[in-house]
Parts: structure tokens; C-alpha cells; sequence
DNA sequence: GTGGTCTAGACCACC
DNA sequence: GTGGTCTAGACCACA
């Protein structure tokens, strides 16, 4: 179902995205069981290992808790993290990069209403 | 003198936006001799291999070039390049990925007026 | 009505340490049945293959002994066998590894009065 | 020189505990290089996966860092960190069993002390 | 069936 | 040389 090859980042991590994003989406609920490791590796094409390497993260941040023998359940306060952990993640690590470069190109925020209002009309098709 | 430990992004790549960087603020004037590789390694307390590494990438974005033997210099149109070098690795890269995240956290590009401000203070001190 | 997901110990140990409680504690009297596999698989909130393996190990120790067809049953000597039980666990697992962290730490015995006291505060509750 | 057959836990986490084990005894001091993942997977005689992720979890709790192609280092609040981790782990993890198991046992708290002398008593021989 | 650990070995980016 | 990621495959405990 998805390829990883065009990006840069780990795909253990894109796994961990996606989970938040399903997540956020509402697409899995809070308490339900979510893809077993072995069930999502084959859907992602990947190696068990990895998929386990993503749960893992996802356990750190308390989005998602496991039950030994059971599988995987969206944690009580699952939604919430996983925004606040990519929250995190984005002001932490892109924002600082994406302002410098602005700050060196001399562009403005409003410079971006353009581009985003084109991101998002991509999203649809 | 510098610390890389933060970021996510490779030390040569950093240390490639900061060269851009000087030439565009004109710390580093056109025509002029730039730092020599052992010098900026020095500098920014990196093995001299990395330095050597930055300074291949922006010969061939043509932001600056060698003469063997003398040194690295800033290239015709080093500014210029620099900052096309720059615009490029933003809309590519960086942009998409930052989209996408503010879409999944419903952020509107307003969102980021105020902590672009506070960037820009916090560049002066 | 219980839960284990908090403990690193496996489910049906400490399935076999409640039954011990029990017995000890003398909610249960000995000769008499305990709850069947099924019945306690439910109030456990387990699956009864789990209980299923607490009730092994407990025969084993011969804290308790199944008359076919029937149920469960508290053995002769059931509580002091229990109390056995969990003397051996107890010397042989938990405090060697205690003891080193106790050292480790430069705890001395006395630091765990209060924590003690503490914690046989809150089983009244 | 280690073998870790007789123990129940985890390889990678009983590597974690050594590392912590060396820090807090000053073998190894704060700012100063540790081994490199393959050097302890050597010493150790394990695969160098398991000590990476041994490393992986010290880094989180922030009791090492790591240069990218240069090595992991310990922290700046390396001791103290690893000290926390170890007494969280005793305190969570440990110490509930020890007082349940105590307390059905009848055991108090000075029934300790002789067994903690004997234990260190150990340690020298 | 589930999660969890470990090995062996490969490959990459980086220093 | 270093860390980091990933695969393939094995084995275990547990439900």
C-alpha cells in the first residue's frame, strides 16, 4: 500500500506519523485495537521489526499501550498526544530550520498563504 | 564556537547554509577568500573532512569555487547562487513536510505570525 | 475488576500470587473449592488458558489439588505451602536484585521504613 | 567477559543497568567518550543491534548523548540521570512486589538488615 | 494468534 | 572508524 523510497526520513518514523495521523483522523478510536505488528507490516510492506520499532515510539509517547498477547489499543489520552507529539516534533525540528531560511530569503508569512491554499487544493485531488 | 548536536539535519549540510548565510548577510564579500577548510573546522569544531564536504557542495552550486593551492572563493554570482541554492532546498524540502503537518494540526498560516516574530527578536540578542 | 498492565511480572504469576493471598489472608479456608478456571478467568477480566497455567503451577506447589470434573480445592497444607511459595520467589528473585540496587544507590535498610509504612497505609483504603 | 544466561530480564536492559552501574561509580566520568556500540558488543558478547538499543534507551533518559560518527558521550547530568533511572525502576518496578510479598509473609522491615550485611558482605569476596 | 527479544548480516550517511 | 536503519529469520512467553 505505501512506499517510503522518495523520503529522507526513517520509516519507522513515517510509520509513527502515519499512526498519529490516523489517529487524529479519527480513522482508529481511543481504546480501539489497532493493527496488529505483523498485520500492519505486511500492509506497509516492511519488516516486522520496524513496524515494532514504530509501536514502540508510539508507547514512549503514551498515544498508544499494549496488552502482552492481545496486541496494540489506543491509549486514553491517545488523540491528544499524538497532536501534542507532533506539535513537538514540528516546532522543535521544522519550524526553526523553515524561519532561518525565510529570515536569509527575506519572505514574509504571508508569502506562504499562496502556496498553502495550492497545498491543500492538492490534497483533494 | 557552534554546537550541531540539535539538529536533526546532517553537519556538513549546516555548515553549507551557514556559508550561504554569511555570503548573503555579506559578511563574506564577493571575490573574497573564504575560510580555509582547516580553518573552519577549527571554527566550528568539526573534522576538517566535513568542512571539506560542505565546501564540494557549494562548488558545484557554483556559490563559490578554488584555486588550487590559494584557497575557496565566492564565485560571480556566489550571492545570487546562494540565495537560489536556498529557495530551492526550501520549496522542495522543507515546505511540503512543514504543510502537511500544519493541515493534519489544523493550523492556519497565521498560526505562525507571532512565533515568527519572536525568531527574529531572538536573532538580534 | 483487576488489572495488570502496570506490572512487568507475567499475568499468571501473578494470577498464582493473588490465589496465595487468598489463602493466606484465609478468605478461602482450606479443603474448601476455589473459584473454577472460568470463573475466576472472568473476574480476572484473563483469558482462562491463563488462569488455566496459574492453577498448574499452584498444584505443582501443592497449595491446591483438582478432583476432576468437580473443581479446585485448597490442599492439606495449602497455606503453609503458599507461604513457602512465596518465601522462595521472594529470597531467591526479588531481594538479590533489590539488594544490588539498594547498594548501587547507597540506600541503607532504613530508607525503607517510611515507604513501608506508607504502603500498608493504603491497602486499608 | 559477561554472560547474562541466568536472568529473566532483558539483555539490552541489564546492559542498561551496567552502563548506569559504571557511570555511578565513576568508571566512567561525565563529558567522557563510552564504548562505541561495536566495542561493548564485543566485550559483552552480544550482537551490536542489542547494545544500540541499550544506548538508545540511555539516550532518552538522558544519561548519554550521542556525535553522529564519533561516539556516544555521557551527559552533562549524566550521574544524576542515571541515578533517577534506577531509583523510578526500583520504586515502580521493584518495591511494590517486595512489601506485598512482605507484608502476607508477616515480614517487617529489620528482617532485612541481616540478609542486606550478608549481601554485602558478598560483594568483597 | 499476539508482543518481545535477539542474531546475523547488509547498507547508508557521516566523521 | 562511528552511529543508524532495515531485513530475514529464529525463538520465547503469553493469551
Amino acid at each position: 500500500m505505501m512506499h517510503f523510497e522518495n523520503s529522507t526520513q526513517a520509516i519507522y518514523l513515517q510509520i509513527v506519523e502515519y499512526v498519529c495521523e490516523q489517529i487524529i483522523l479519527e480513522q482508529w478510536s481511543i481504546g480501539e485495537k489497532i493493527p496488529s505488528v505483523r498485520e500492519l507490516a505486511v500492509k506497509m510492506e516492511v519488516n516486522p521489526n520496524t513496524v515494532m520499532r514504530s509501536y514502540e515510539v508510539l508507547k514512549n509517547e503514551q498515544i498508544i499501550f499494549d496488552k502482552r498477547g492481545i496486541g496494540y489499543f489506543i491509549a486514553p489520552h491517545g488523540q491528544s498526544n499524538a497532536l501534542i507529539y507532533l506539535q513537538q516534533e514540528f516546532t522543535s525540528k521544522s519550524l526553526p530550520q523553515v524561519f532561518k531560511t525565510m529570515y536569509l530569503l527575506k519572505m514574509d508569512i504571508t508569502d506562504l498563504q499562496q502556496p498553502f491554499e495550492q497545498f491543500k487544493k492538492n490534497l483533494d485531488t
